[in-house]
DNA sequence: TAAAAATACTCCATAGGTATTTTAT
DNA sequence: ATAAAATACCTATGGAGTATTTTTA
C-alpha cells in the first residue's frame, strides 16, 4: 500500500470513472487501473464494483476510501508541519553566554535580533565556559558566546572581534592620567580578581602571573562573582582590576564613570567567538545571530573579517 | 514522500541510532541513511542532528515524528478495514426473489443460511422479475432468485433446479382422481390466474392459450394478487388454478390440504435460478446462497447438476 | 583506532507510459 | 459501434543492496 495508491483511490471515489479519476490523477487510465487492482489484490477486498460507465465503491470500499482519505489528510499534515518548521528563523535559539560577556552583549544583541528575526525568541543562559561547552554537546544550548579558543570536539567556531584588556582604577587614582600601562606594573597594586572558573580570571593572571601567588590566588579579598561587582569593589577602593574593553562602553551610562588606562602594546586580548554543535542544523540562524553581534555593535572591539566564514576544526 | 520513508524515520525516533533503527526496519544501514536523507530534502527541514552515536531529533522533527506515527496509525487502520471485510461472508446480502418462489423458499433458506454463514444477514425483497433485474443492475440488490430466462445484460445466471406446474382443484373436483391432466383441458374450467406483471401467469398462460381472451385477460374475476390469495379463492370455490409444483409441499402443513393433479407429460415446467451482478464481487456468497437453496431443499423439484458452474451470457 | 553514518555504484522491482484487446451497452 | 476498462509490453525511475569512504570520539 502506498500513498499514491490511496490518492488513486480516492479519486477514483470522486469521480466514479477510471479515466476521468486517471486525469485528476495525472496519470494514464492503465495507470490508476494497475495501481487499482494492486491495490485490491494486496488488501484482499473488492474495493469497487466495475459496472459499465460506472466505478461503485463496494460497502468495505466505502469505508476504506474513508480511511484512505484520513491517511491522506494526516500526511497532509507532515508536509504542513515541515513547511511551518521550514524557516530557520522561527523558533526559539536557546543561546548561552560566558559571565563576561553576556552583560555587555545582550542588551544591545535582544533588541537586534527582534528585528532580525522576529519569530526566533532567544532563550539565553549565561555560565562558565565549560558548561556552556558541555550544554552545546547535551543539546541543552543551540550556540553559545564565549572566548576563544576552547576545547572544540564535535563543535563549530566562528570568531566574531577580538577585545583588548584595559586597567580600571580607582577615582584619583595616581595612574589615571597615563597614556598606556605596562602590564608588570599591575602587581604593584593590589589586583581584583573574578573568581576560578572564570576563563577572563585566568587570561588576566596570564597577563600579570607575578599578581598570584603559588596556589594561584590573588591578594585578599580578591575575587568578585561579577565584573559588575568588582568595579563596585574597585570603587569602594578595594584595589584595582583588568577589565575586557567591552565592558566599558556597552553599559548604562553613568555620570561619573571610573578611570580606566589602556595596556602598552601589546596589549593583551582576547577572542570573542560563537560555537555550536556541528551538526546544529540551522546554520542561518548561526549567520543571522553573528550579524546581528557584529552589526547591532559591540562599541569598543576591533570586528574580525567575515572571511573564514566558518572555522570548524577538531 | 512514503509511507515507507516515515517508517523508517519512527524507527530512527525509536533506536535513535541509523544502523540498529535499519534493523528493525529490516532494510541496510545505507538504505535507511539514504531514506532519510531523501525525505528531508523532500521535506526541507533537518529532521535529526547526527551527534556521534546518536541521532537526535530536531524539534521540527520531534512534531513530524509525531505526525508521521498518526499517519501509519490510519494506514494500518486501511488494513485492518480490509481484514475485517475480506470474508465475503461478512456482511448483509440484498436477496431478490419474484413472488411466487419467495414464500416457499425462504422460510427454509433463512435459518438454514443462518447456519451457513452466521455473519451474513439477509435483506430479503419479494418483486416482480422486472423490478428484481432494475434492482440489481441499480445496485439495490446483490442477488436475485428467478425464473430463468431473462434478460441477462451485465447479469450473470446460475440455474438451481425445475420444477413442474401442477393444477390445484377445488375440494371434491371432478378432476381430483385424475392421474395426470393434459393442458388443454385447463380451458374446460374457469382458471384463476395471477395479475400482470408476474412471469408465473405469462407461463401458466403459455401452457393454455386458449385460457384467455384476446386481450390476454383469463375468465373474470381472474386475478390474485399471490399464489395464496388464488389458494384461497380456488377453496372457495371459484375456480381451478395453475401453481409450481414448489408451492405444494413448502408451506406450513394443512390438516386438509386442496387436491392437485400433475400434468400429463411432457408436463411444462419452470427453471429457477439465482442472478446477480456480473462485477458482484462476493462470488462465495453466491455460492453459499445457491448451496443453501439446494442442500436446505426444496421440495418436489429437480435440482440442476453443478456441473455449469455458473453460467453467464449476454 | 573503532564505530557510525555517508557516499559510490550496481541491480532489479515496479510505477508509469503507449498500444491494443476485451467488454458491455 | 462506441466508450470504458483491462491487458500486454516496454521503459526508466528509484529503492535497496554491497563495498567503500568519511567522520568523530
Amino acid at each position: 500500500m502506498t500513498l499514491t495508491e490511496l490518492r488513486y483511490l480516492v479519486n477514483l471515489d470522486k469521480e466514479r470513472h477510471f479515466s476521468r479519476a486517471a486525469e485528476r490523477s495525472f496519470v494514464s487510465q492503465p495507470t490508476l487501473s494497475v495501481a487499482l487492482k494492486k491495490l485490491e489484490e494486496e488488501l484482499g477486498v473488492a474495493l469497487f464494483e466495475r459496472i459499465r460507465g460506472e466505478a461503485r465503491p463496494t460497502p468495505v470500499g466505502e469505508r476504506i476510501i474513508a480511511q484512505a482519505r484520513r491517511v491522506l489528510a494526516e500526511a497532509k499534515r507532515v508536509e504542513d508541519i515541515a513547511g511551518e518548521g521550514k524557516d530557520e528563523l522561527v523558533g526559539p535559539l536557546r543561546l548561552g553566554a560566558i559571565y563576561t560577556v553576556g552583560p555587555y552583549l545582550l542588551p544591545k544583541l535582544v533588541p537586534e535580533l527582534r528585528q532580525r528575526a522576529p519569530r526566533m525568541p532567544l532563550v539565553i543562559e549565561e555560565n562558565f565556559t565549560a558548561v556552556l561547552l558541555d550544554q552545546l554537546r547535551d543539546n541543552e544550548l543551540d550556540v553559545a558566546v564565549v572566548a576563544l579558543p576552547v576545547d572544540l570536539h564535535g563543535l563549530a567556531a566562528w570568531p566574531l572581534y577580538d577585545e583588548e584588556f584595559v586597567v580600571l582604577l580607582p577615582r584619583a587614582h595616581r595612574w589615571m592620567h597615563e597614556a598606556a600601562l605596562p602590564a608588570k606594573k599591575l602587581a604593584e597594586e593590589h589586583l581584583l580578581l573574578l573568581g576560578p572558573g572564570h576563563c577572563f580570571r585566568d587570561q588576566v593572571i596570564a597577563v600579570c602571573p607575578k599578581c598570584v601567588d603559588a596556589e594561584g590566588e590573588g591578594p585578599r579579598p580578591h575575587t568578585g562573582s561579577s565584573l559588575e561587582t568588582i568595579r563596585y569593589m574597585v570603587d569602594s577602593g578595594l584595589g584595582i582590576t583588568v577589565l575586557p574593553r567591552g565592558s566599558i562602553d556597552n553599559r548604562p551610562a553613568e555620570p561619573h564613570p571610573l578611570p580606566w588606562v589602556p595596556f602598552a602594546a601589546p596589549a593583551p586580548t582576547r577572542r570573542i567567538g560563537l560555537i555550536w554543535r556541528r551538526s546544529f542544523p540551522r546554520q542561518q540562524a548561526v549567520r543571522v545571530l553573528r550579524e546581528g553581534i557584529l552589526q547591532g555593535g559591540v562599541r569598543g572591539v576591533r570586528l574580525l573579517p567575515d572571511a573564514p566564514a566558518q572555522i570548524a576544526e577538531a
